[in-house]
DNA sequence: ATTATCTATAGATCTATAGATAATGC
DNA sequence: ATTATCTATAGATCTATAGATAATGC
């Protein structure tokens, strides 16, 4: 039964992953310690001994959850700066961001959940969407680093806003109507 | 016990009223019927009568926190068409919005919950998506009403991700300075 | 007689804990 | 001996239904 300390870390990291596309699939509410413990291969008794509660879980896999964004554009950035904008917002903004929210932004898919939930998962929260700023920031253009900071504001809110909307139309031409008009905005635009 | 028809009406329409306050403050799971129904005045067991599910009331309830919306905004645009888009953005992005999910935007406070449900609430938010679009697309500068209509889409993405954000970050500075920057940008911009 | 609402409960969840088990690590 | 994980369960929910009650509406 027991495991050695390193797969018993192993393990944790599994549930975190398995929790950050889980909660991101079926919302915070939607999938219980239970289920999600026997989805990453382990019992639901065995939870406590690694989280405190489920809110403890969700701070967890949220952070995990905006670190790969973080990570992911970065790593666009750094493969070429020039495209990395468009980049970005052709992944975003596109019908298999929409289809796959478990592996996607964790604010357009948890964001009402998480103006709900407490300290310690908003402070979380908070980090994740300054990194995100803070990541977008220098690919605006304009002239100040203040503007640029105000363009990527714009412009991240643009791509949840239109992301939360597709997911939540039934109708994928209104889904994709939605997702063209802001790409093209963000392509042409500033 | 039993009331008058036009009562039961009433009552009908003070649960709906009552769920579409509770739903937008609490989400679709974090709100139970029994509790609903006490909050209305009312008990639990007299909900089926009028209900067929939890979920045909959330149905229901997310097409009166629609027409409310869409009712709100196209007062202001009879009242004074030139300054109605100033009026409309300032009202959706301020923090008394933010603070007051309950009367708000369905989609800024529902918008992750609606994906995951079902026929006919998906339908019910693809056509309160529609009508937003139509009663702000008149509002937008561009020559064609296709353009405006892109442009509509564009800004209600905008909002909507801009009050996701600024509810879900811990820090009402950065609160602000979200909805100050989508404001800004929507004034001044296009 | 009909029916809007009530009380009471079935049956299925859900979070969290207690105590057992068996393999690791000293 | 320690501890990561397991089985089992407590206690509190949640949706939905069954049957009783009492006032309306024919």
């Amino acid at each position: 039964m027991r495991v050695s300390r390193e797969q018993a870390a192993k393990n944790r990291e599994h549930v975190i992953e398995t929790a950050s596309r889980l909660f991101r699939e079926k919302g915070y509410s939607g999938i219980g310690v239970a289920d999600l413990m026997k989805e990453a291969g382990l019992t639901h008794g065995g939870f406590y001994g690694n989280f405190a509660s489920k809110e403890d879980l969700m701070g967890a896999a949220c952070a995990h959850a905006f670190d790969a964004s973080a990570a992911r554009w970065a790593g666009l950035i750094e493969r070429d700066p020039e495209t990395a904008l468009a980049q970005i917002v052709a992944q975003y903004l596109s019908r298999r961001h929409v289809d796959h929210p478990g592996q996607g932004c964790a604010m357009a898919a948890l964001g009402g959940d998480l103006a709900r939930l407490s300290e310690p998962v908003r402070g979380i929260t908070s980090a994740g969407v300054r990194t995100q700023i803070d990541v977008l920031a220098p690919l605006m253009e304009g002239g100040g680093a203040q503007e640029q900071r105000r363009a990527a504001i714009v412009a991240y809110a643009g791509m949840v806003g239109a992301l939360v909307l597709a997911r939540a139309v039934d109708d994928g031409a209104l889904a994709d109507e939605i997702l063209g008009a802001v790409r093209d905005r963000m392509g042409a635009g500033r």
